[in-house]
DNA sequence: TTTTTTGTTGATTGACGAGTCAATAAAAAA
DNA sequence: TTTTTTATTGACTCGTCAATCAACAAAAAA
């Protein structure tokens, strides 16, 4: 029954299976078996398409990260000034679907991995410079010279604020912590010196 | 051979094995043989004092915790002033001693681990509850309505300077990112609102 | 001295899992 | 029509590892 074309369907499926699979588990202790159940299909096809085991769990990073590009592309898109483009960028790290189990354990695992793969590093440096360069570009149309350090902090907030609401006992308040990044940013740009 | 009183010696010899290996793999993909060799005993050893593979890694937790929470009661003997105890708190995070391999692997994983476990979960809390409630305390000391508000920005600021810093691709400097949690924290109190 | 408690390990069990391979089948190209 | 390419899997290999157990040794208690 072989239908061409099968690799892109099967890749994504995969993916997808991944990041739920890593989701319920809450690590990367998932097996490929586990995986391509999941995704409807033999492992030893997982390992066709993908490799191995560690490739499969790259490219679901990578899919994570351009998800949430693509969320923060669109909030940006929304806004006019830079004040308020500053605001969608902290809005949208904490938006309701960066709280779902599995884009957590995403993120939490994709830190613990940066530590030894090469690529995971990477991409966990492409998402860093991003969010940066995006704060960096609008901050400078309202404080060009303190931008820099503001940028540093905001994406700080950003990181850490997550970090705690994500592993909060109670349900997570993105609005909350968003309006907490809000405050901390005012601060720094009504300050005069 | 069997000198007696052997327990809390073998314990705390895994305990620093554990770190050692989680370290070094930077995950808690590390066997017990490995950890108990490490320790210079069998494996059976391990599992006869500890139970099994998780129960030591919540002690190597523990142990992280308690040796943090002692540098910064260490930092804070040395502060006079409620706003140098706030500051002393700050560089305690961002200390040598926390940016070792082993320790960043540690915190980054025990952040996978409270996914799942309860007991690292509460162990999280209680470091969590513990950085805020000194923040806190100082705080209130200089500016009692806006305290809370602050100690939740410089906790997450804490946490999330170190995560970058912790995973910056240069060696990271506890010292300016303290003096940018610092700045932060000027900026909240210099507001007169 | 006999018994109990504490320390210790080699060997084993039982399970699981990553990755490979040969084989099958259908579509497309020659 | 023959051949090549693409899709697909069951079965298998090789390895690993957590946890258990029987057994041995020495100190302490009875």
């Amino acid at each position: 029954m072989p239908k061409l074309g099968m690799e892109p369907i099967r890749r994504a499926a995969l993916v997808e299976a991944t990041i739920h699979e890593i989701g319920a588990a809450g690590s990367l202790d998932v097996t490929v078996s586990q995986i391509a159940k999941r995704a409807g299909m033999s492992s030893a096809l997982a390992h066709h398409y993908f490799g191995g085991k560690e490739q499969i769990f790259l490219a679901a990073m990578r899919h994570t990260l351009t998800v949430y590009a693509a969320e923060v592309r669109g909030a940006l898109a929304m806004a006019e000034t830079p004040f308020e483009r500053t605001e969608a960028i902290i809005r949208a790290g904490f938006s309701q679907s960066n709280f779902r189990r599995e884009v957590i354990a995403a993120w939490l695992n994709f830190y613990v991995l940066a530590q030894t793969s090469s690529e995971a590093r990477r991409l966990l440096t492409i998402y860093q410079r991003r969010l940066h360069a995006n704060l960096l570009f609008n901050l400078r149309q309202i404080a060009p010279d303190r931008a820099p350090k503001i940028a540093k902090i905001v994406a700080g907030l950003i990181d850490g604020i997550y970090l705690r609401e994500a592993l909060a006992n109670h349900d997570s308040d993105g609005n909350s912590a968003s309006q907490l990044v809000i405050h901390a940013l005012r601060r720094e740009l009504d300050a005069t010196e």
